[in-house]
RNA sequence: GAGGCUGUAGCUCAGUCGGUAGAGCAUCUGCCUUUUAAGCAGGUGGCCGCGAGUUCGAUUCUCGCCAGCCUCACCA
């Protein structure tokens, strides 16, 4: 998988990732000494507590629960064993959810609240947060990771930092454990005799996926990892559930999808997935604003539904008692503003389109439009060269990227071949042919291409773009622009001046993806209205009741937009493209899924 | 919306040519002071996705439903 090659180049992971991740140890920390000593048979303890004597006598589902005060007695007698607990750790309890740690009868939850239980009684800091790391782990990993032993011994004082336990070792009298924090894992290694027994006995309270805060010193062990000594500890956090397993992980993709904060903690590329998505978005606007771009907001909820030929959401609003419409396209907003004199604006958001889900669709999706007076779709080629080479370099330090088995260069310059021309040369078909109605329908026909696209607005127009999906873009792997698209399935783009059936528009296609749409403005009110009024006219014949013409935006047209050139770039399949991610639910958190079925409690 | 595949312990997965199930990890118990998928020993844990049908008997066969994934359609 390319995310675990990604993953694998991490610091923090940089120790011989077996191909999974490799989480989850241990022993649970069987706390030592207990103070009854050896069991009798059964698993049974006398040695305790009365109200524990007590309990014990009582079949496991049937002990009551009981407050330990053990921890009050001090070091000595706070050296109880766990075993004392047992009967409790064996109480059902009842499902709550779904997935990790829903539905168990004889239950780690339990036994983990039960530790918790006695942290409280023991008045220890739990929830605290006073806690203050003096170093992060990918800190001391930078800091201290080129040292040697013997610079590390040096060194003095101590330092402190805070993760999550994600495997506990026990030998009983030490512990070793991995902490993640900042998405880095450091060793930790707890001993008695550095410790002291008061110190060293806490660590009975500890679960993996605890977080903790800890201080001490660093060294190497004996096979040279970097390891800090603990010579005080606290638990900050206490976890609740089960993690998932330490060498396989979370492996189902919709426990991964539905539980993500799981899926953060145990699969390293979803968060350098958040990383990558993050230094995209930083670098567009960066990118953007320094060429005197102007970020704005436009409205997601909308009167009507423009800018893309999607079906829309519907809401309400109930005081103004009106129908609303989630944005499919923020588009005719923003050249509003580009009527208005803006004459360089973007806008990163969301639009939401009720259309199917796939690989590569989300119903919430992210897309980067801008819009640019005095300038051609021509210039756009150039700005989008410009533009996503920086981002590469800026978020995954450089053009090439893997995808699939292999590798992808986006390198620019890229080639750019007109509709046509691409039919040709990329799709194979005789060059006699494209221009041709009748043969290109024939063609079609030959190939079995959907119907639907060849009767609709028909012309030569719509069956070229049939027959390039169908041919060619599938094989654009390398960036690729194709431009002069047929008018009829462009309806807000410019006509071409010598060519008055193609308009000025290009498509960026990467990876068989598209992945950008840009074309010359259409600013003439007149030929902006005609269109509006042929598209309604086909979406009414569609039944979808809810198409109807801007009347504002063509006011605004009206009020005269400056020449000008727009873009649309869809950030999720970007970001899919850099982290070579195979599906769009892999680099959005929150991907919409069913809810989960609820049993009847 | 159509087709295909999948659903078994908290997690990752076997398995049952129809006789109500196993492993590893986790958890619980005992031992263990430089381990790292730690180790050794002993336990707990399952409406085999849900419902119906066939059958003496269904986790297994059939049908329906639910959820996920993949392909296609709509769409970007």
């Amino acid at each position: 998988m390319p995310e675990r090659a990604l993953a694998a180049q991490e610091p923090g992971y940089r120790h011989e990732d077996p191909p999974l991740p490799h989480l989850w140890n241990g022993e649970g920390e069987a706390g030592s000494e207990s103070e009854g000593g050896s069991r009798p048979e059964g698993g049974h303890l006398f040695r305790v507590a009365d109200s524990d004597v007590h309990a014990s006598a009582l079949p496991p589902h049937q002990r009551p629960p009981h407050e330990p005060r053990a921890w009050r007695r001090g070091a000595g007698a706070g050296r109880r064993h766990r075993a004392v607990h047992r009967g409790r750790a064996l109480r059902p309890t009842q499902g709550e959810g779904r997935g990790i740690g829903a539905g168990l009868t004889v239950d780690e939850r339990a036994a983990r609240l039960q530790r918790l239980g006695e942290l409280r009684e023991g008045r220890l800091p739990l929830y605290g947060n006073r806690f203050r790391p003096t170093h992060s782990i990918p800190d001391v990993i930078r800091d201290f990771g080129p040292r040697t032993s013997e610079e590390l011994e040096k060194a003095d004082g101590s330092l402190k930092i805070a993760g999550r336990v994600l495997t506990l070792r026990s030998f009983g009298k030490a512990i070793f454990a991995h902490l993640l924090g900042g998405g880095a894992k450091l060793q930790v290694y707890f001993r008695r005799d550095a410790m002291g027994e008061q110190g060293f006995a806490q660590t009975r309270w500890l679960d993996t996926g605890d977080w903790v805060g800890a201080e001490g010193r660093l060294f190497r062990t004996r096979t040279g990892e970097l390891t800090l000594a603990v010579e005080s500890f606290q638990i900050l956090t206490k976890c609740l559930r089960p993690m998932p397993e330490k060498w396989h992980g979370l492996a189902d993709v919709e426990l991964r999808y539905r539980q993500r904060y799981l899926d953060l903690i145990v699969n390293p590329e979803v968060r350098r997935m958040v990383e990558v998505r993050q230094k995209v978005l930083a670098g567009i606007r960066r990118f953007l604003t320094d060429r005197g771009y102007v970020e704005v907001e436009t409205p997601l909820m909308q009167p009507l539904a423009g800018g893309a030929s999607a079906r829309p959401f519907v809401t309400h609003h109930n005081t103004l008692d009106m129908r609303l419409f989630l944005r499919i396209a923020p588009e005719l907003y923003l050249k509003r503003l580009v009527a208005g004199g803006l004459e360089r604006v973007f806008e990163i958001g969301r639009n939401f389109r009720n259309e199917g889900i796939s690989t590569r669709h989300n119903p919430e999706f992210t897309m980067l439009e801008f819009y640019q007076s005095f300038a051609t779709y021509e210039d756009l080629m150039d700005l989008t060269e410009a533009l996503i080479g920086e981002v590469a370099k800026e978020s995954v330090g450089g053009h090439r990227v893997t995808f699939g088995e292999g590798e992808l260069d986006l390198t620019p310059p890229w080639p750019r071949l007109t509709l046509a021309e691409s039919l040709v040369r990329v799709g194979g078909l005789p060059e006699e042919n494209v221009g041709d109605p009748d043969r290109l329908q024939r063609l079609a026909v030959e190939r079995g291409l959907k119907l639907d696209a060849l009767e609709g607005t028909g012309g030569p127009g719509a069956l070229q773009m049939a027959l390039f999906e169908e041919l060619v873009e599938p094989k654009l792997v390398r960036p690729t622009f194709i431009t002069r698209y047929p008018i009829e399935v462009s309806p807000l783009a410019r006509r071409n001046d010598e060519d008055p059936s193609v308009v000025d528009r290009f498509e960026l296609f990467i990876a068989g993806q598209e992945i950008a749409n840009a074309f010359s403005e259409l600013n003439d009110p007149i030929d902006q209205r005609r269109r509006f009024e042929e598209q309604v006219r086909h979406r009414r014949e569609e039944e979808r009741e809810w198409a109807a013409v801007d009347e504002d935006f063509l006011t605004a047209l009206e009020i005269g937009m400056p020449p000008a050139a727009g873009e649309g770039i869809g950030i999720d399949r970007l970001v899919m493209l850099l982290t070579g991610s195979a599906s769009i639910r892999d680099v959005i958190l929150f991907p919409l899924l069913r809810p989960p079925k609820v049993d009847a409690t």
